[in-house]
DNA sequence: GAGGCCAACTTGTTCAGACAAGTTCCGAGT
DNA sequence: ACTCGGAACTTGTCTGAACAAGTTGGCCTC
């Protein structure tokens, strides 16, 4: 079972859902949820820390929290997944393998997925698909450890991240987005059924297991047609930063 | 005085960046550093919340805290403000206004700056650059009780929300950003110094006040040779979400 | 040497209380 | 009618304590 403050936290994104706290308006206090709940302030904090980091609710000191958006993000999983993403919009996700291959890891595979330089790592370049229309292309590299249960999946094998965790347990926890704009290349126009030059949303990243162990790095182009990301800040949880080309 | 879990998470930033605690490290128990610094292991554990929500740490039930990256995050200011942010990187802000006019909302600018539809409201197309290369096209639209502040404000200014906090004690609080990519239009390319069709790293994005009332939209156009966006996530902190077009 | 089990350690959750600091709103006084 | 001050309210900070739940490493056995 969850952790009661968890459940408050689904119980109160419910009722913002279902607009019982309307966007604009004002939540009731601390002390009135904990009375109601039966549970201490602390954890009546903990609930609402967490609406707050989403970007749910606003906070001041002194005055009444406020219900700034609703239906905010999906999970972390949605995220990383591509085919557990397009499942969550009633979509089909379709995969297709284009090419595969082992090579020794370059000085910058090395640092970002922190092995030896040389270390044998699979580069896999996948298409990726909504209901059979092409709009993702994926050059993945997988850390020699990985590389194994990565190579036995399917070519046309829809979720990757749904068969690594049934083959060997392996939950992706943390990961570094670097998002920019290219112009299609002639691989990528062809493969993603565009013309050459048409932008491409492009994001870089890097995803970590729980224990911080980097387990791939990818470059994922996206056409930017079908596809855009969004990212909420505030003062207190700002996980998005402008960076300038190196 | 800043809160003492906050100087506590500003010390363990700074050890963190002069490598004290290296990546991949363990970083000290809560009961070790509560007993270090004089407080309760409460306080710690807000100290080093804010890191993991950063993306700095990564921490799981019953092992030591790891460190998972270093020199992470501006601030929330940073961001906002691109004055501040080039000057954080030791480089110019210059910023011109090409264009300024007050047009009636339309229902999409009602929308989201929550004003009546057909409230006059302020277009502003500025062109923003670092050391004298533009590189940022920004295409805002101010709401009424805002915009005469900004009318005032110096053709040249560098620093747009550095003179609003000045003058009307505004400060930013939230923020929405939607990325995609685009390619650059006549105007653009013109404005920007590029060829037309380049990529461009499209930003739209709302920001609120702390009370959660909207300021300003904008589309925000950025060289994607210049300038990218990073974001960190986790299980925990996900403020990244995919989306796809409507 | 391999495997399994347990004890020590560490983070997660929750409570109850106290005070600080900021906001809101009403009422008194001008 | 307007402003100003203060009381009531609300969130922020911090303490100290207890137990739950997960991890790690070493010891013991086979």
């Amino acid at each position: 079972m969850p952790a009661r403050h968890e459940e408050i936290a689904d119980e109160l994104r419910r009722a913002i859902d279902r607009e019982e706290y309307t966007v604009g308006s004002r939540l009731p206090a601390e002390t009135e949820l904990a009375a109601h709940y039966g549970v201490s302030r602390g954890t009546v904090r903990q609930a609402v820390a967490a609406l707050t980091a989403e970007g749910l609710i606003g906070s001041r000191q002194g005055a009444r929290r406020v219900v700034l958006a609703s239906r905010r993000s999906q999970s972390f999983a949605e995220l990383r997944s591509f085919a557990q993403w397009a499942h969550a919009m009633g979509r089909e996700a379709t995969g297709h393998v284009v090419a595969q291959e082992y090579l020794p890891a370059t000085a910058q595979d090395s640092a970002r997925l922190q092995l030896r330089e040389g270390t044998p790592v699979l580069h896999v370049l996948r298409v990726r698909g909504l209901d059979g229309e092409p709009v993702l292309l994926e050059r993945t590299v997988y850390a020699d450890w990985i590389a194994p249960a990565v190579e036995s999946i399917d070519a046309d094998a829809p979720s990757v991240t749904q068969l690594l965790y049934e083959s060997t347990g392996l939950v992706f926890a943390y990961g570094e987005h670097v998002i920019d704009a290219v112009a299609a290349g002639a691989q990528d126009a062809e493969l993603l059924g565009i013309r050459r030059t048409s932008p491409l949303l492009r994001v870089r990243r890097v995803t970590t297991t729980r224990e911080g162990r980097p387990v791939e790095w990818s470059d994922d182009r996206y056409r930017s047609d079908a596809v855009s990301f969004s990212v909420h800040n505030s003062i207190d949880n700002n996980a998005l930063a402008r960076k300038t080309a190196e």
